[in-house]
DNA sequence: AGCACGCCGACT
DNA sequence: GTCGGCGTGCTC
């Protein structure tokens, strides 16, 4: 195929150069994975450059930022006429160093993206829309700010180190070719040993890069380590900053200027001239995972980065994913032994963990055909009433928002499906409303039933508007307050809300699991899971993973205090009260659970023992996304059985079939050894594109591999 | 992804 | 006669 010629374009006026002078250069511009050019691009330029610069180069008829690149031996030939210039340096910047570009570089090969995404995706977005004059005006203003000094230093009282946590630190102290699991239950005082082993970095005029799930959920942590480092730079990383912050963030970090980098997933990206430690807290939390476009595991990758930059880092968490869990087991218990477990089980304080309850449901109601069970067991109300009583306060956690699931017809039998996904919307009594959840579609409650136009329509089911509802009717001696994102939607209704709990302007509180996450509350006395069942027999295989990490996390909301430990209790409203999961909540047993859930993983095939990944569709039609998918696995069978132990698995709807009139469907890959899985995706990724190519005119909207899948 | 080019309907 | 619909194709 004939290739257009560029017509050459003039020579810079001010430095006319011969054709001799200029040397190619390798750049990666962003040009997303089904564009098809993967790599580098190779333009011209008179002066030399260093890989990690940021220039601007013409591309189409844009002229966009892109990062050099490291220059490859393979000296293919180049015609000098088919290349254009690079259009301009951002000077003042020092180049991204060859770690970030080599941790890139993984990225995008193991997470099957384009090099030019995957680089340009982790820079602060302000700085990839400036051109050079507009940076150097930018600088000018950054480096103001960068003189300022930081706050002034007040020594910060220490907390004695608990045994353990001593322990834990002499460890820490030793050698660090390994990755560190830090196993400590709630309450065990896991971020002191990140704020020591921190402290221990800054002395050694190193920089610490220090991890949280989500960080408007731990406000906490951030005052802490301010608190803590007071005199260092502090700086956070995280999409909820504004633009030009975020780029000064990243920017006193990458010029070392940051002691401390405290940031969510993207922050794993952040070029550290110094850095010394990497800490990922609640490891095992799925916001880890991006979600959407370049699908990768920040865990995952923080650990890659500790290896390349041989610098120690530290998986921190009460309830480890399988993956960690397993990688920290000795060869002699069955696991790989790759990573250095530290122990820490017991609270700080004399805490102990509430007693927990397992409620036998089918003992205590006794349903009556055709009336909806109450709420909560009679049992549990009474516990409530008694905090409330003492002054103490409860925490009732149900993970569904909105008033009910779903509405329907009493008379003709419609629910309230969405139109334009297969999902019930659901009823938000406060508005009004009927919502999606997967789409947004929103309407007012109809008056009647559309079917049929029988105007009683009933509630199904029960959210935490509901429960909100009828606990305060069941208890009238409580004020029941509510926190989920229905509640915090407004900006500072969260930390409104939270000052309510904390000044003890709540008896009882209604939440969703982001009230089991990270917040302190001193004077919860009882927390109850009123219907975690579902997890039991979802057909996502981490679902009891997820769900026993989340009650166990509800349970270290109760009892922080020593003097109340004692009475504090976890309830838990079952249907399945000698479901093993329970089993082990009720005797504060991870090692337990996860030795089960590890042997039925082993069983069939999943991870951790085995490495999967999954090539999702979109399509304008149920056909359209699963025929591609088909043909998809056509093109690369054959490919699949040279190699051998690759199992691909058939298209399937995915679980929310339809959204926004978009149809779904995946299929799973699988392979005992993730290098041999990792060999084939690369190598179908461009049989796919042309696949894909040829699909979109039968209807195929989009396509991705997810590497890692957290649910299937 | 952008941003072209490229051919067919309702407007000044 | 033009503005603009989004189908197809390219970007060193």
């Amino acid at each position: 195929m004939p290739r257009p010629r560029h017509p050459p374009l003039p020579a810079a006026p001010t430095a006319p150069a011969t054709s001799a002078q200029r040397q190619r250069v390798r750049v990666v511009v962003e040009a997303p994975q089904h564009s098809g050019l993967w790599g580098a691009l190779d333009y011209l330029s008179e002066v030399a450059l260093l890989p990690g610069e940021l220039v601007r180069v013409p591309l189409g008829r844009r002229v966009v930022t892109g990062v050099v690149w490291d220059a490859d031996d393979a000296q293919a030939d180049w015609d000098a006429a088919a290349l254009k210039d690079v259009a301009e340096v951002l000077s003042g910047l020092p180049p991204l160093p060859a770690a970030w570009r080599k941790l890139v570089a993984f990225a995008a090969s193991y997470y099957q993206r384009s090099l030019g995404e995957m680089a340009l995706m982790v820079l602060p977005p302000e700085l990839r829309q400036l051109d050079a004059l507009q940076w150097l005006r930018r600088r000018k203003r950054l480096d103001k700010a960068l003189a300022e000094p930081p706050p002034a230093a007040t020594a910060p009282v220490l907390p004695e180190l608990t045994e353990q946590q001593a322990a834990a630190l002499a460890r820490l102290a030793g050698p660090a070719e390994q990755p560190f699991l830090l196993w400590g239950s709630t309450g065990s005082g896991k971020t002191e040993v990140y704020l020591r082993q921190a402290q221990r970095t800054l002395e050694a005029g190193r920089q610490v890069l220090m991890m949280v799930p989500e960080i408007n959920l731990t406000p906490q942590l951030e005052a802490r380590v301010a608190e803590r480092f007071a005199g260092r730079r502090i700086v956070s990383l995280h999409s909820g900053l504004t633009p030009a912050q975020r780029l000064r963030h990243w920017l006193m970090a990458h010029l070392g200027e940051a002691d401390v980098v405290l940031g969510t997933r993207l922050s794993v990206f952040t070029p550290l001239p110094r850095l010394g430690l990497i800490v990922v807290d609640e490891e095992h939390d799925p916001s880890y995972k991006q979600q959407d476009g370049a699908r990768y595991s920040a865990r995952d990758l923080a650990v890659y980065r500790a290896r390349l930059e041989s610098v120690p880092v530290i998986l921190g968490s009460a309830t480890p994913s399988l993956e960690s869990w397993f990688n920290a087991l000795p060869v002699a218990e069955g696991g790989t032994g790759r990573y250095q477990r530290l122990a820490m089980p017991a609270r700080v304080g004399d805490g102990i963990m509430p007693t927990v309850r397992v409620l036998d449901m089918s003992r205590v109601l006794k349903p009556t055909m055709g009336q909806e069970p109450p709420p909560v067991a009679l049992d549990l109300l009474r516990a409530i009433e008694e905090r409330t009583a003492r002054g103490e306060q409860s925490l009732v956690l149900l993970n569904r928002r909105g008033y009910a699931p779903v509405l329907q017809c009493t008379d003709c039998g419609w629910k309230s499906g969405c139109p334009h996904c297969s999902a019930w919307r659901v009823f938000h009594k406060q508005d009004r409303t009927l919502r999606c959840h997967h789409c947004g579609f929103t309407e007012r409650v109809p008056r009647a039933c559309p079917e049929c136009g029988n105007t009683d329509i009933q509630p199904v089911g029960r959210g935490t508007e509901r429960l909100e509802e009828q606990l305060a009717a069941a208890l009238p001696q409580s004020r029941v307050g509510r926190i989920d994102a229905d509640v915090t939607r407004l900006k500072g209704a969260l930390e409104a809300q939270l000052a309510s709990v904390h000044a003890g302007e709540v008896d009882v509180l209604v939440g969703t699991q982001m009230v089991a996450k990270g917040h302190d509350f001193r004077r919860i006395t009882l927390v109850a899971a009123v219907n975690p069942d579902a997890a039991l027999f979802a057909s996502d295989f981490r679902a009891a993973e997820r769900q026993f990490a989340l009650l166990l996390q509800a349970a270290g909301r109760a009892g922080r205090d020593a003097d109340v430990a004692g009475r504090s209790e976890m309830w838990v409203q079952t249907w399945h009260p000698t479901h093993p999961l329970y089993q082990s909540l009720r005797d504060y047993d991870y090692a337990a659970f996860a030795a089960r859930q590890l042997e039925e993983r082993k069983m069939a095939g999943l991870p951790p023992y085995a490495s999967l990944a999954m090539l999702r569709a979109e399509g304008k039609t149920q056909e359209a996304a699963q025929t591609f998918l088909r043909e998809a696995i056509e093109a690369v069978q054959p490919l699949a059985d040279a190699l051998g132990g690759i199992t691909l698995y058939p298209a399937v709807p995915t679980p929310v079939q339809r959204v926004a009139n978009i149809e779904r469907a995946q299929l799973m890959i699988e392979s005992p050894k993730r290098a041999a899985l990792q060999r084939f995706m690369a190598e179908c990724q461009r049989v796919w594109l042309d696949v894909a190519q040829q699909n979109r005119r039968n209807g195929l909207v989009r396509w991705a591999v997810d590497v890692d899948p957290l649910s299937i």
